[in-house]
DNA sequence: ATTGATTCCGAAAGCGCTTTCGGCTTAGCG
DNA sequence: CGCTAAGCCGAAAGCGCTTTCGGAATCAAT
C-alpha cells in the first residue's frame, strides 16, 4: 500500500550529510542560512533536503540551541464546564504570530489553585516554553507574580488590578460598558438590568464599573439599575435575568457581562413570552451578541479575538527579544 | 526584588547528581521509578529534587527517549473569521487525558490546502508530535490519507465518508437530527426550515441527511421542508433564516446545523418581531442552543465536548500503545 | 613567489537526558 | 566457608542537532 518507499529510517542530518558527502555541520549551516557557506553548496544541500523531505528534530534543535521555540497558552479555568468560546479565535491569532518564528504553541490547563505555584515554576525551570500567554486574569492574580519570579517572559490578555509592571493587552472594558449604557439610555431606557460575572475576574469588575459609571454619567440613580451577579454560564445568565424580569419594576434592557450569560438571558425572555430587542433589549459582549440583539444594532464593540491573539503573540516575541515589559502595554479602545 | 536566591544556574541532572554524590544515571533512575535502585536512595533523590525544584528538560528527555510525548490538535480552519466555539472545551478534555502520560498538547493551524501534504509530512518526519487529533473532517479528507501514509498515529473527531480504517469518535449526527424533526413534528410543526452548513463538511452532510430522513419518516414531503445552506457564521444563519421566513409559507420551526447559525437565525426572528420558541421554534445543535430555544426544551442533545476531548485523548494514547485503529471507532448515541 | 586576508568546510565538543552493560557489594544457599 | 544470585550503582555511549575553533584552500596584494 505505501509503495516501495517504505524506508522507515528517518532522514537525519547525519544521513543527509552522508548522502551529500558533507559533514553534519555543513549541512546544518546550509539549512540555517549561515553566512560562512558557499552559495553553491547551500543550494545543493537545500535541494537535497527538500527532496528527501528532511525535517529537523525540534527536540534536538532546542536542546542544542538552548531555546524552547515554543510558547504556552494558559487556558482560563472553565467555569462549570462552560469554557470560553473565544479561545479558538485567540489561539488562531496566537499561532499565526508565533509561527513567524516557527514557534510551537501549546496549551496548558490552569492547574488547581493550590499547585499553581509549583506548576508555573516547573514550567519555567523545565524550559518547556520560552514564553507564556495568560488569559483572563483575576483582580489579584498570583500567577502573574509567579511568572515574574520565574523570570519567564509572559504577556497577559487582560489586566489585573495592578498592571504596572508587566506586558498586557486589554480592551477598555469599562469604556465599552459606559458606551453601552449611553446607548441604551439614548434609546429611552430608564431602568436597566445588569447580568454580571464574578468580580474576582478583573474584566468582570471593569465591566461592572463601566455600567455604574454609565449610570452615573447619565444622571440615573442606583435605583434605576438592577444588578445580579451570576456565574458565567447560560444557566447563570438565565437565572439572573429571571430574577430581574420578575421583579416589580423590571428593566427594559439587560446588559450582560458575557455572551454565554446573554444566551441564558434570552432564554429567560423567551420563557416569559418577551421578545428580545422589542420588549426587552439584550446586549452581550465578547463579540457574539453585541449588535445582534440590540436595536438598532451596535456593531463597533465586537472583540476581534484573532487580532488580539496576533498582538499578544507579537508582544511575546518582542519580550523575548528583550523589550521592556512596561513598554508593551496596550489598551485597545472599545 | 527576587531575593538572594538569584542563582540563574539551572538545576540539571548533573548538578543534582553532584550535590547528592551520585551519578546522573542513578538520579535519573530514581526519578523515573526504575526498579533497580535502592528504595532509600530513591527517596533521598526525590526529596532533594523537589527541594531544589528540579524539572527535567523535556527536549533532552524526548531526544534521549526518542518519543515526542506530545500530541497536536489540528484546528479546523476558521470559516470567515468565526472560529468554532467548541474548541476550548475539546482542548480541555484532550489536555486532561494527555496529561495522564505527561504529554504536551500543541495546537496547529490547518495549513493552506496546497501545502497541507508537505506540512503533515513535516509534522510526522520531524517527530514533533507522537500523535494527532483532527477535528471536523471533510466528506473526503485527504489529510487523513496523508496521516496514514506518514504513519503518524491519529484519531479523528468526526468521520469522513470512508471511515473504515482509522480511529474516530463521532456523535450520531444523523440520528440527532432525525430526533429533532421527530420532536418538532410531534409538537405539531408541519413546515420546517433547515439552515444547513456546506456539505463538504461531513458533519453538515450527516445532519442534513438526518433532517431529510426525519421528514420522510414522519410522512412529510419535500415541499414541507425548506432548505437554505449558508456559511457557518451568524450572518450566514441570519440570511438563510431570512430567506425562509420571508417566503410565502414560512416554516414554523427552524433547525440550524450549528449554534452560530442559530444565533443568526434568532436575529432574523427578532428583526421581524417574531418570538423564538413562541412564534417560531429555533433549534441549534452543538450543545449551546439545543434545549435553550426549543419549547419545551430538549435537553438530551448537548454535545459534552470536554468529554469528547477526553475520549479522543484516550483513543490516541491507546493507538500509541499499539491498538488497532479499527478497534477504536466509537459512535456516540445522540 | 611570499604574505595576509578571505572563504569555506571538517573536527569535535556539548546541550540534558536515557539506557545498556558491567562491576562491585551484599545476601542466600549448599 | 565458598559460590552463585540478586541488588545497586557507575561508566559510557548515544539521541540529533548547533556552534566554536581551526585548518585548508583560494584569492588579492606586495
Amino acid at each position: 500500500m505505501f509503495g516501495e518507499d517504505f524506508t522507515v529510517s528517518r532522514v537525519t542530518l547525519k544521513t543527509l550529510a552522508a548522502d551529500l558527502g558533507l559533514t553534519e555541520a555543513t549541512v546544518s549551516r546550509a539549512l540555517n542560512d549561515y553566512d560562512d557557506i558557499a552559495e553553491q553548496t547551500r543550494l545543493r544541500v537545500q535541494k537535497e533536503a527538500s527532496a528527501q523531505g528532511y525535517a529537523p528534530n525540534p527536540s534536538a534543535r532546542r536542546l542544542a540551541r538552548g531555546t524552547a521555540e515554543a510558547a504556552a497558552y494558559l487556558m482560563p479555568a472553565s467555569q462549570n464546564g462552560v469554557s470560553d468560546s473565544f479561545i479558538g479565535q485567540l489561539l488562531q491569532g496566537l499561532g499565526e504570530s508565533l509561527s513567524k518564528r516557527k514557534w510551537d504553541l501549546l496549551v496548558m490547563q490552569a492547574p488547581a489553585a493550590e499547585d499553581e505555584a509549583e506548576a508555573i515554576q516547573k514550567l519555567a525551570r523545565s524550559g518547556t516554553v520560552g514564553g507564556v500567554v495568560l488569559s483572563r486574569p483575576y483582580k489579584v492574580d498570583k500567577r502573574i507574580k509567579l511568572l515574574q519570579e520565574a523570570q519567564l517572559p509572559f504577556v497577559v490578555h487582560g489586566r489585573s488590578s495592578d498592571c504596572s509592571d508587566y506586558a498586557w493587552y486589554d480592551v477598555d472594558n469599562t469604556k465599552a460598558f459606559i458606551d453601552i449604557v449611553d446607548h441604551l439610555v439614548s434609546l429611552g431606557h430608564r431602568t436597566l438590568g445588569y447580568v454580571g460575572a464574578p468580580s474576582y475576574l478583573n474584566f468582570a469588575h471593569q465591566r461592572m464599573q463601566g455600567v455604574l459609571q454609565g449610570i452615573s454619567y447619565n444622571g440615573l440613580s442606583e435605583a434605576d439599575l438592577l444588578i445580579e451577579i451570576s456565574e458565567m454560564s447560560d444557566l447563570g445568565g438565565e437565572q439572573a435575568a429571571s430574577v430581574m424580569l420578575d421583579c416589580d419594576a423590571p428593566p427594559t434592557a439587560l446588559i450582560c457581562a458575557t455572551d454565554i450569560q446573554a444566551i441564558g438571558a434570552l432564554a429567560a425572555l423567551r420563557s416569559r413570552g418577551l421578545r428580545a430587542g422589542v420588549d426587552v433589549s439584550v446586549i452581550g459582549y465578547d463579540g457574539l451578541f453585541i449588535g445582534k440583539h440590540s436595536s438598532p444594532p451596535l456593531t463597533t464593540m465586537a472583540q476581534p479575538l484573532a487580532h488580539s491573539g496576533r498582538i499578544l503573540g507579537d508582544m511575546l516575541l518582542a519580550l523575548i527579544d528583550g523589550a521592556d515589559p512596561k513598554s508593551l502595554q496596550e489598551l485597545r479602545n472599545a
